[in-house]
DNA sequence: CTTATTGTTGGATTGTTGTCAAACCTTCCA
DNA sequence: TGGAAGGTTTGACAACAATCCAACAATAAG
């Protein structure tokens, strides 16, 4: 059971994160993290349509920007959203970001 | 005195917004149309160090996104913040950039 | 030990983006 | 009427990004 490197809280970019939600495909992975909290890579990836290789390059910007948190146990990943970190950051802006991604994808 | 064609408040989409922000240089240029209100492209690019063609070019993608709204005055285009149609569209998202932007243009 | 599960990595491809330079277009002014 | 001022457009180019595929790696299960 361990952590993917990440970015430290302090350390996050604000463009990077903006770039990281600017991808369709990313914003969808975050809105869902939100709706239904932690979830696997497979579980993620399985109704995406894309191939799996394409959507491991999607959680790894996702993770390198600080949006994610990847947590591994056994062969699975676990996604989570760096809710509080991101709070801490940029106050209110995953917020806004989630709020206005839901009328996008009903 | 005319207004230059912008996607009406509607048609703005999340992603189109995120990503004329994910720039830099684009996101210095709305923070200053934040701080300063309206400005010409002339006084945008002259320290930015870009040429203007460069500088034409984001003044175009943050138009096309819904951004800036721009206003042609004799040989002089002014732009300005959309700030009332995006709170409308995306309640919040405008000025939690904006604050976080903060730190980053000291 | 062998095989299936769950992902990551590297290469290839295709498309997008940021930048500059040169040419152009409009509008103002002398 | 001829410049000059203020921007845009087009073309070129390098860098980056999204995607797929094949191969690999680590862990779990039989």
């Amino acid at each position: 059971m361990s952590l993917l490197p990440q970015p430290a809280t302090t350390e996050i970019q604000l463009t990077e994160v903006l770039r990281a939600l600017a991808d369709p495909v990313r914003l969808d992975l975050v809105a869902r993290l939100d709706r239904d909290g932690e979830e696997t890579c497979f579980r993620l990836g399985v109704d995406t349509g894309l191939h799996k290789s394409t959507m491991s390059h999607h959680y790894r910007i996702l993770r390198e920007a600080g949006v994610v948190l990847t947590r591994q146990d056994g062969r699975r990943k676990y996604l989570s959203l760096r809710r509080a970190d991101l709070e801490e950051r940029f106050p209110g802006l995953l917020d806004s970001v989630l709020a206005a991604a839901l009328d996008r994808t009903p």
